[in-house]
RNA sequence: GCCGGAGUGGCGGAAUUGGCAGACGCGGCGGAUUCAAAAUCCGCUUCUGGAAACAGAGUGGGGGUUCGAGUCCCCCCUCCGGCACCA
């Protein structure tokens, strides 16, 4: 036989990449990923559900990295798993395809972002089908699909009709709002926790009477209640995107997308009121299957903190702020005493009144000037700076607990956005403030007995109060407690939470996103659009170039026909038809879409809902063990402390949406709880992030970094020595991330090209523990490889292409085989997959005879090939199936893949040994080694030990003072 | 600065959770095959000493608990991620 010949079915990239096309063209001709939904065919309502979940990509020019395929292979293989073992399986895939870079690609070249997305979606599509991921492509949708965001803006109506009751501790329609002020059953004043009122409070707040008050009032009071309004906020605005940035988006003052500078600007912008829902955001936390860093991440964005609002009286005050009280939030309440003198930031309403009125002793022009100067500081320039600024008002606040008059300063380390926008400063007891009174020379009164030999400045611990009055002596809890009853009996404070957590801004001024589906009148007012007339498509434009201006414009603004409409077309019930109106021309952020489409995977279809009631409850429902179906199924049943709070069983993705996706889509999806429009009141049950891939890269002496194609390593593997090419300098190696500029991109085509999809889907498996990032090594690609050719060696003849099969099994071999079904499912299970892979490779070593193969005589039996292939095919689908059917067992069992097929079983008694190699310690170290029967007891095991001669030689001349023996692990000699 | 996570051979990583450290893969070395190379196959491969048997050291560093520590406790160092004047 010549070398062709024998090597004729070998496994080579081309044989893979045949036998791959052709096995994905059976599986989607035979469509057998369309994963039913209740009510269909094929539904079983008897299996158990699983809801696997990846994070859906932006889809972008440049095309799949190697980074995506890793956390997808994951789901996969867990997926596959989960359908052998009988579940209904849910495994969706779609598009996030709203977005700044097909519309800055369209500023550029004119081209219509929809042009751009849809074709770098198809690319995508083709490119994730070539990995054999088994989604259900049935389900398939883009976020820029008008029936897709038809339902994001029916949601954003939703929570634009709702409002936070704070007494039933959730949302409700906002016709239920509007009856109580109507019955008087709820005081006709502001939402005294709108943000955009200044969170006033109910005390600072008018009392109305509501049939008194005009339309316009009316309007304002509602407005303030709900969960979706407008108001002018100093917004993160760049210029370069022409767009206004939420603070999640701009990271040391510059854009997250783009890296571009970003000003401080007012704007009137939508904004959601998350705020509302910090504490239950909070309180879930504890019942959802997250990495605890990231439960931690959103834990600290919430940022709750608990104190008291206390309420300072001035003296010589501005007339707008006459009879108001200077209002603080602090979390130190106890030191009361110790407040020397007050802050408040330069945005903070006393300060305008102070120069409005020219009121007090400051010098105006310098505090018009600290103003002017603090605005136009970007937080760049307030990060690199922390050295302390400001200047007095000259005005006094008096000190409830002791009368004393202090001074009240304005300076921009005292933030408008979080509390009151004022503190009472106390120097001895806070860092900042003692920092801020050194430099200003302003009084320091110690209120905390510091411990011995306390060196520090400002002393943040525990001790006992002293220099105040009755709370002398008291530790710090204690007197927290004690000066809050104190001040509320004055009705000068009162017990008070806040949180970092701001209101989210949701408007872009932007092109590419979705409508809203709002319309002005020609009083200004705000209508929402009917339901029945959505989707707002967007309309089309030949010009994306965004308007340079002092005032922020939205592009949409330039499509005069859109905008310009009437009641009427705009199903606007409470104007008359003919009535015109203008359409909202701001977009939602690239996160409205990624709020709620693992919804709509339940039931992509669906167009009387955005997800069907069957659906919701056959997908995203998981009573908790105990907790009747019934009881569960049953809106507003949902027992608060329940340990499942259901939602996907697996979601996957990247770390990096810690916070903002994550966050985001937490609160839509309570609202949606909240109004009975979803059962569930969390949207991912578990959660797991898996590591980013990174790639080799080389760091010059003064850490700038050089392309990998810039250096060469002469010296050897074991002691490499990498030196750039053109200056002959040395540098280091290092891990780093993928980026065009070193040189070191993976892409995933190639690779697929050079060793199939399968060798590929099992390296990424194989690098390392999902969670973990790595870095990517194209030489060890090969060693996957390898173990496929090995397996396909294994059993197929290369000569033929034929299997070679055993005609009796092997009892090793068989032993073997059951361990690795046991490792391998619990370890799929543990998304544990390079010990998977690992068992798999040892399990083919023990089947390959030593020397090799020779001739055509197998060493597994067909049914061994058969469980061994089930167990491969997660891992590498085409080769296990390619396989399978060519040993006849697709056809035998009426199945196109073995992902039809079920999971083996294992038997527990071959997990075990009969005879086991025991390690004979003296001392803690390993001396000797005995075989024992594997159920030997203690004294068994003990006399083996001590009647072993290498022991015996080395127990001579010592006392034996003590024999630990663990069953079945070792034994061990104390003995000296 | 604060909050997380991690440090194991030349490299990626294993280690049933307190019981033989280094599974498996990459790389390397030696051999077979070859005119030669690639590919393939066989063997070795934590370090030090030794021809070997073997001995000693060894999981970032230092201390501790234990018959026994990569694993638990205390202190320190380094790297990665997040937050950062949040009162």
């Amino acid at each position: 036989m010549t070398q062709t010949e024998q090597s004729q079915h070998r496994y080579t990239a081309s044989l893979a990449g045949s036998i791959e096309t052709a096995r994905q063209q059976a599986w989607s001709d035979a469509e057998i990923f369309r994963q039913p939904n209740p009510g269909e065919d094929g539904w079983d309502a008897d299996a158990p559900r699983f809801y696997c979940l990846d994070m859906f990509p932006y889809p972008s020019g440049a095309g799949l990295h190697v980074g995506h395929p890793e956390g997808y292979t994951a789901t996969d293989i867990i997926c596959r798993f989960k359908k052998m073992k009988g579940f209904n399986v849910l495994h969706p895939m779609g598009w996030d395809a709203f977005g700044l870079p097909a519309e800055q690609y369209a500023i550029q070249t004119g081209v219509h972002p929809e042009i751009t997305t849809k074709k770098a979606i198809d690319n995508f599509r083709r490119q994730l089908q070539r990995f054999g991921f088994c989604y259900d492509w049935s389900r398939e949708f883009g976020t820029i699909d008008p029936d897709y965001y038809k339902w994001t803006q029916w949601i954003f109506l939703k929570i634009y009709n709702a409002w936070y009751d704070t007494e039933a501790d959730r949302a409700k329609p906002i016709e239920e709002l509007i009856e109580k002020l109507e019955s008087g059953r709820l005081p006709a004043s502001f939402n005294p926790d709108a943000a955009e009122y200044g969170s006033a409070g109910r005390s600072g707040a008018e009392l109305f009477k509501w049939h008194e008050l005009d339309d316009e009032t009316r309007r304002a009071i509602i407005d303030s209640y709900r969960l979706a309004y407008i108001a002018e906020q100093t917004v993160n605005w760049c210029p370069k995107l022409g767009t206004a940035l939420a603070n999640e988006e701009v990271i040391d003052g510059k854009s997250e997308r783009g890296g571009f500078p970003v000003f401080r600007k007012p704007l009137r912008q939508w904004q959601f009121r998350i705020t509302a829902y910090a504490d239950r955001l909070l309180r879930d936390l504890d019942n959802l299957d997250w990495p605890s860093s990231t439960r931690t991440m959103q834990a600290e964005w919430i940022g709750k903190s608990e104190g008291a609002h206390i309420d300072f009286e001035l003296a010589d005050a501005p007339v707008a702020h006459m009879g108001l009280p200077l209002r603080v939030f602090t979390t130190r309440p106890d030191t009361l005493f110790g407040a020397t003198f007050m802050v408040v930031a330069p945005e903070h309403p006393l300060v305008g009144a102070v120069l409005d009125e020219r009121s007090g002793s400051g010098d105006h022009d310098a505090i018009r000037a600290y103003i002017e100067q603090a605005r136009n500081r970007t937080d760049v320039e307030r990060q690199e700076n922390k050295d302390k600024t400001g200047v007095p008002l000259g005005i006094d606040a008096i000190n409830p607990a002791n009368g004393k008059r202090i001074p009240v300063w304005t300076a921009d380390y005292v933030l408008m956005g979080y509390g009151t926008g004022a503190i009472m400063a106390v120097p001895a007891q806070d860092e900042r403030d003692w920092e801020f009174a050194e430099t200003f020379g302003l009084d320091i009164v110690r209120t905390v007995q510091p411990p011995e030999g306390f060196e520090g400045k400002a002393y943040t611990g525990d001790g006992p109060a002293i220099n105040s009055d009755f709370l002398n002596g008291m530790p710090k809890d204690r007197a927290k407690s004690e000066i809050i009853d104190w001040l509320e009996a004055q009705g000068k404070g009162q017990r008070k939470v806040n949180y970092k957590l701001r209101d989210w801004l949701f408007s872009r001024q932007r092109y590419w996103g979705e409508p809203f589906p709002i319309v002005y009148d020609d009083r200004g007012f705000h209508h929402a659009v009917g339901e029945e007339t959505l989707p707002v498509t967007l309309p089309p434009m030949d010009d994306y170039q965004p308007v340079e201006s002092e005032d922020p414009q939205p592009l949409l603004g330039k499509a005069t026909d859109w905008v310009n409409t009437t009641a009427g077309a705009a199903g606007v019930a409470d104007l008359p038809a003919d009535a015109h109106v203008r359409r909202e021309t701001n977009t939602m952020p690239g996160w409205a879409g990624s709020c709620w489409y693992y919804l709509r995977y339940c039931d992509p279809k669906n167009s009387e809902r955005f997800i069907g009631r069957d659906a919701d409850r056959a997908w995203m429902l998981k009573p908790k063990a105990g907790v009747s179906r019934e009881e569960v199924e049953r809106y507003g049943t949902f027992p608060p402390d329940l340990a499942q709070p259901g939602g996907v069983d697996l979601y996957v993705g990247g770390a990096e949406h810690a916070v903002l996706h994550l966050l985001y889509a937490r609160f839509w999806h309570k609202v949606l709880f909240d109004l009975g429009e979803v059962m569930t009141p969390e949207p991912f049950q578990k959660l797991f992030h898996q590591g980013l891939i990174l790639s080799h890269a080389y760091q010059r002496a003064d850490k700038s970094l050089v392309p990998i194609d810039q250096v060469e390593n002469r010296g050897t593997d074991d002691a490499p020595e990498y030196i750039e090419t053109e200056t002959g300098d040395r540098v280091g190696q290092i891990v780093a991330k993928m980026s065009k500029s070193l040189k070191n991109v993976v892409n995933p085509d190639d690779v697929i090209a050079d060793f199939g999809a399968d060798t590929f889907r099992l390296y990424e498996m194989y690098m390392g523990p999902l969670e973990q990032s790595k870095p990517w090594d194209t030489r060890a690609i090969g060693g996957m490889f390898r173990f496929l050719r090995d397996v396909w060696r294994l059993c197929i003849d290369e000569g033929t292409g034929t299997p070679r099969v055993a005609d009796a099994p092997d009892d090793a071999i068989e032993k073997a085989l059951h361990r690795t079904i046991a490792k391998v499912g619990a370890d799929i299970e543990k998304l544990a997959f390079n010990t998977a892979i690992a068992a798999m490779i040892e399990f083919k070593n023990a089947a390959t005879p030593r020397g090799g193969l020779d001739g055509s005589a197998g060493t597994l039996t067909r049914d061994q090939m058969d469980r061994f292939m089930r167990i491969l095919s997660p891992f590498a689908p085409h080769l296990a199936d390619e396989i399978a059917d060519r040993l006849g067992l697709l056809g035998s069992i009426g199945v196109v893949s073995l992902a039809q097929a079920g999971w083996p079983a294992y038997d527990e008694a071959m997990l075990t040994d009969d005879e086991v190699e025991i390690p004979v310690q003296i001392l803690g170290k390993v001396r000797g080694k005995v075989v024992v029967p594997a159920d030997a007891d203690q004294k068994q095991m003990e006399d083996a030990a001590l009647n072993d001669d290498k022991i015996k030689a080395q127990l001579e001349g010592k006392t034996i003072r003590k024999v630990i023996v663990v069953p079945g692990r070792l034994v061990n000699i104390v003995a000296n």
